[in-house]
DNA sequence: CGATATCTTGATTATGCTCAACGACAGTGG
DNA sequence: CCACTGTCGTTGAGCATAATCAAGATATCG
């Protein structure tokens, strides 16, 4: 009980041990991840290579990566929330560019590198997860790329949302989950999939209206996954990876 | 001389070395990638998944991989021409999918995964080389998302043309550029970018009006890179990485 | 409650898609 | 050498979708 007090759950930990089995020091590997805490206020924005050195854990809220490209043009990168660690890709890269933007209020946790290099020395297995977990990552960017090109609005806007869901769905005891908060605006939507706001705006109305799923409130409801999903051709990256291969 | 006979020009090495000064024992290691060769003819469709336990080296050639969505509807991955290492994103995936196509007459070499596997366990250097290279992949792929966002067939078009282009400079004698041969049919260019080929050719017609390139006879010649460059914010991913923190 | 941010709706415009026809070109076989 | 064939690129007309601009409705937060 009070072992519980003392390490209260982390999402890091929770979706590491969705994919592989921790062993107790791999879980002390990933604690230290997390020791060190700042908070910042909803909508902050944060310049990414302030300290190159650094990677984050997102220990609460949400933040999403952007770039802007002309004025009143963003592109949002990728949407982050609690258990992502943010930077693992530039890590090898010598410019890190991009900067993140506070949804909600967040808890990051900062760590440097060589954190990093004490999971790659000790951790076999936990090296293989992250590098695993990076070419998920590859494979969902082709998918995206996919609906990207030559696809309806709605479409688009289903897709954006299977890929939250699946996700999210990580940390649901079950798999299962047919609700879930979601605190980005349409805006940010927008400019992650390559529409306006107000596409996205008729695209939720139009998708409401079939029934599909309704998003009010910051919450979304989904009616019917499983058409949706085939109507899009949805596949689901996330749950399952082979760890077939992994050392140990 | 018959040293150089006996070991004739890999473009795969070529590759590398652009990166790390390589190790004989280094070399010894990529040049065990190639040592079968299938050749193929072009138009050839090629089942990617027929055997999931093998990796392709592309030796001469070109060849795309793409995936089918409904009737007419394709979907262009990723182009691999002569040095390029296909399959490496899904060594660590359970679902291999996806087929490729031969453009040109093609000649592949087929190697196990195991000797991946010799590579890493014999060249830490090789090693966070082939990761670093998956890395920009992503980087890569975070670019393309981006054009493909929200901006005209021109500057997709653009992009695609520079991004093909910071590939093939990279085993140009001096990183220098400025034509090189282009065998892909509108068509595909169209698949890749999410447009259709009447938008292809309608968006290289004004390119080559503004002066910017012409794309004639499978020939590709770019007289305005620069300008170019600036006009869709392109970035060159690929001719530096950090390999600053490479073992040895 | 008021102030701001966010979402919705409508009218208009622009961009790219679809369908279709035509021309250029390479390869083939007579 | 010349039709014959199929692929590929170009061009045009009409259409569909989403962008833009703008006004109004709702929600959110201090």
């Amino acid at each position: 009980m009070s072992q519980q007090e003392r390490q209260p759950t982390s999402c890091l930990i929770e979706r590491m041990r969705h994919y592989i089995p921790l062993t107790s020091q791999d879980e002390q590997l990933l604690r230290e991840l997390e020791t060190d805490e700042v908070t910042y206020r909803p909508r902050t924005r944060l310049r990414f290579s302030d300290d190159p050195t650094h990677l984050f854990v997102v220990k609460s809220g949400w933040v999403y990566r952007f770039e802007e490209l002309e004025e009143k043009r963003r592109r949002v990168i990728r949407i982050h929330y609690p258990g992502d660690i943010v930077g693992l890709t530039d890590v090898a890269m010598k410019a890190a560019d991009g900067e993140m933007m506070t949804v909600t209020k967040t808890v990051l946790c900062p760590f440097p590198k060589s954190k990093l290099d004490d999971i790659f020395i000790n951790s076999p297995r936990l090296t293989a997860l992250l590098f695993s977990l990076g070419v998920l990552k590859q494979v969902v960017l082709h998918d995206r790329i996919k609906i990207m090109g030559r696809s309806s609005a709605p479409h688009k806007v289903a897709h954006f949302l299977l890929e939250m869901h699946a996700r999210l769905r990580i940390h649901s005891p079950d798999g299962v989950l047919g609700r879930f908060e979601m605190p980005l605006t349409q805006d940010v939507i927008g400019d992650a999939i390559g529409l306006t706001n107000v596409s996205v705006s008729n695209a939720m109305t139009q998708l409401a209206f079939e029934g599909y799923c309704t998003c009010q409130h910051r919450e979304v409801i989904l009616h019917e996954i499983d058409k949706l999903k085939e109507m899009i051709g949805f596949r689901d990256r996330y749950f399952e990876i082979d760890t077939s291969w992994f050392p140990q």
